[in-house]
DNA sequence: TTTTGTGAAGTTTTTCACAGCG
DNA sequence: CGCTGTGAAAAACTTCACAAAA
């Protein structure tokens, strides 16, 4: 059954939350709480767990522990994903930081930028190689998903060496640009400026002057 | 008229396309030429510009130069806003040395962080002041906006300081949890760790092992 | 002719409202 | 009783298809 990216989207916080309730010793917890604490209406979080199953007992609610299992079921995959970072500007070193990037279902695995200053490094544990060897660094490595921290002028060059490289399958780009990829090759996009953007926009009422 | 959110995500992604094509002089555009360019479909660009107006010229297409000034009007700021970065780790310095935050809409005018090494310097030009002192500095500065690079156990109480402050109305979070906030103030979220897993979560084709 | 602008149709996503079970 | 699970309704968003303008 095809689940809609909205629901990915919010399971993954439920989860958060649930992990959350869980280390504070909480064993059971209701719709209406979840989304309360969510900013989410509860007859969603309901809809969205329905989808998997009869996970909760009426009248009483969701077993924390239970639930929590559950969804890491369903997010779970198949492997631990090879991960390479290309762009080892400030936003790629704080990727590398991030709690976001604290995982056991990936990990970064390679790091490319052009900078000679930085290739042949290792740059937290994580050895980095030249951009132009990203097709064969990602075979040997087994690298099927991309991380793009470059800049937008640079971003579509990346992702023509990494359909060039046929064993990548996935990107999450940072870059403020659009990108052309084949049928197949699953490109995310986390656009910072279109978000501060739509920010401005509603914050001074919509449309307009 | 209200202008719904996907719509404007995409107009600042025209405008960008524009900016572009008005550089390589390039005169004229269709919906379909756009739509190509951004992997949006035609008549859905047509649909979004045509919210404002008659912009283009049946036959013909628009007119680079006027439609990117009629889409910079549109999404134009009454003000040249005011941001508080808060939270001067690796993620909140790779945001003040970002493309998206150089702008003439908006300028990061402090910073707060609860780090001695930090508080009461400059850093890229802009003060640090400490956390606590968010309230008061942000009504002296006239701070409206504030963007959160601080790790998810901090952010609710950054959002509980901006509350305090009566004057701060909207907040880019980066933080990786959800955030309450009262009505009136506009919360955006742009979640890292969310966008990968949802990623890898259509990588291997959906829900289940 | 070409390409826009747009009502209508289609699709997706959210919300409602209540039956049904513990 | 309280709370889940879920069809049905509503809302939001996208796509179609074509009349009308250049």
């Amino acid at each position: 059954m095809r689940v809609a990216e909205p629901t990915v989207e919010r399971l993954v916080q439920y989860y958060r939350l649930l992990e959350q309730l869980r280390e504070e010793g909480r064993l059971v917890v209701s719709s209406h709480q979840m989304g309360e604490m969510l900013g989410i209406k509860a007859s969603q979080v309901r809809k969205d767990l329905s989808y998997f199953g009869e996970i909760g007992k009426r009248g009483v609610g969701y077993h924390v522990d239970r639930l929590c299992g559950h969804i890491s079921r369903i997010l779970a995959s198949p492997q631990i994903w090879r991960i390479g970072l290309v762009g080892v500007g400030h936003l790629g070193y704080a990727l590398l930081g991030h709690s976001a990037f604290r995982s056991d279902k990936f990990r970064i695995d390679a790091l490319f930028d052009v900078d000679p200053a930085k290739v042949g490094q290792e740059i937290s544990g994580v050895p980095c190689f030249h951009l132009n060897d990203l097709p064969e660094v990602v075979r040997e490595r087994d690298i099927q998903v991309l991380i793009l921290t470059v800049p937008a002028s640079a971003a579509q060059a990346c992702v023509d060496k990494a359909v060039e490289s046929q064993v990548v399958k996935g990107i999450l780009s940072f870059a403020p640009t659009a990108l052309v990829a084949p049928e197949g090759m699953l490109v995310y996009r986390v656009d910072i400026s279109v978000e501060l953007e739509k920010l401005l926009f509603f914050l001074k009422g919509g449309a307009g002057v």
